[in-house]
DNA sequence: TCTACTATGATATAATGTGTATCATAACTG
DNA sequence: CAGTTATGATACACATTATATCATAGTAGA
């Protein structure tokens, strides 16, 4: 399910040297993003910062996005991990406050990826996920007059933006009232089953 | 030495030199982005697509993202006239399709708007009018359950973020059934009702 | 119409950042 | 240890931004 063909994925089989370098750029474009902002930062900062020769980065990596997006998808591994064993049909609430545990904990890095990119490039690849992991669960425990593939973007894109609004605003309320407002507001809907269980399927349309 | 702020807002009385140099730069900006795409496009296309010298452009904008910030302030004035007799609470589903009805009309501009920020500098507005507009409405209708400012800012980033969707997949359903699944996945929700109107939330809350 | 004002075009220029090429050296793998 | 490879340092070509200047054309208001 998780075979991901990056070349960046046989990290063992890597020079001791690359791996060297790959960490200090990563760690400098992180540390960089939190001080000045991700578009204040030049490759030469980077570059600076991890203590590696300006050219070495080019060497790697063929511009900042790509720097980023190494960031990313690590994140995204660990990610998927964590949600491996989704309960998110059995257990809505649990399932929320388990994701925005796991943002508390990685705080300065979920605030890099999510102040930096585009936020699609970030919303995008969990989107992609969605539509993978989020598929059969769709299937079975989805409603029937929404199109799954409305419902799993729906659902990456509003978890992903609760996350962002969240942080922003300095995470005022804690992980266990976001996960019952995001099973309150994104999952149920998406299930199509009411707060306390109510009625759900429309009795109109029959679904595309 | 120039005053952006005060050139903006006086639209009518503009010397007519500035209110076409403005109209000019706009358009370019919208028709290279559909072409290249915002990123590739440089402020010296800009300027020779509109036909304009090239330090006019500094004369009217600080920087390209400044040109884009006006081109959505119209569309947002434009948005907010349109739902401005919002029957969001009366009827979600129809709401819901009057607004991909406008999406699809201003189909080319919608496109570089979504495509070309960074996405949250389309979002942000949206949420601050989402906290303006839609803050009475929740009063009245929001759910008791869940904080105000998180359904706000819930409300219009799902709204952008399946906006965005569509686009990008052309489109596959019309503004009608966007208008049921906007209105299932996100307005009910965040009102706390049910699909068929059923209830799920406070009966508490004083009546609309 | 006339006059004072101002936006514009054209041009030059400084500053910044990107991306590539080269080569001697150091570090790694087997 | 020997061959391979990554790195550092440096120089350089190139693109883009942003500002400054000045003569000219267009505009608003009397």
């Amino acid at each position: 399910m998780l075979a991901y063909k990056n070349a960046m994925m046989d990290t063992d089989r890597l020079d001791r040297r690359v791996k060297r370098t790959h960490k200090l750029l990563q760690e400098a474009l992180v540390a960089l993003t939190l001080e000045k902002g991700y578009d204040a930062v030049t490759i030469r900062d980077i570059t600076e910062r991890a203590d590696v020769g300006y050219a070495t980065f080019f060497r790697h990596y063929p511009d900042k996005q790509a720097l980023l997006t190494a960031v990313l998808e690590s994140m995204r591994d660990e990610f998927i991990v964590m949600l491996e064993p989704l309960a998110i049909l059995h257990d809505p609430e649990k399932t929320g406050q388990l994701i925005f545990e796991y943002v508390q904990q990685n705080h300065d890095l979920c605030v890099v990826l999510l102040n930096s990119t585009d936020t699609m490039s970030l919303i995008r690849p969990m989107q992609e996920i969605g539509r993978q992991e989020s598929g059969p669960i769709l299937a079975a425990g989805g409603r029937g007059d929404i199109p799954a593939d409305v419902a799993a973007s729906h659902l990456m894109s509003s978890l992903v933006m609760l996350i962002r609004w969240w942080l922003e605003n300095g995470m005022p309320y804690s992980p266990q009232e976001m996960g019952r407002i995001t099973a309150a507001l994104v999952i149920r809907p998406v299930l199509g089953v009411g707060t306390a269980g109510g009625a759900a399927a429309s009795t109109d349309a029959a679904g595309a």
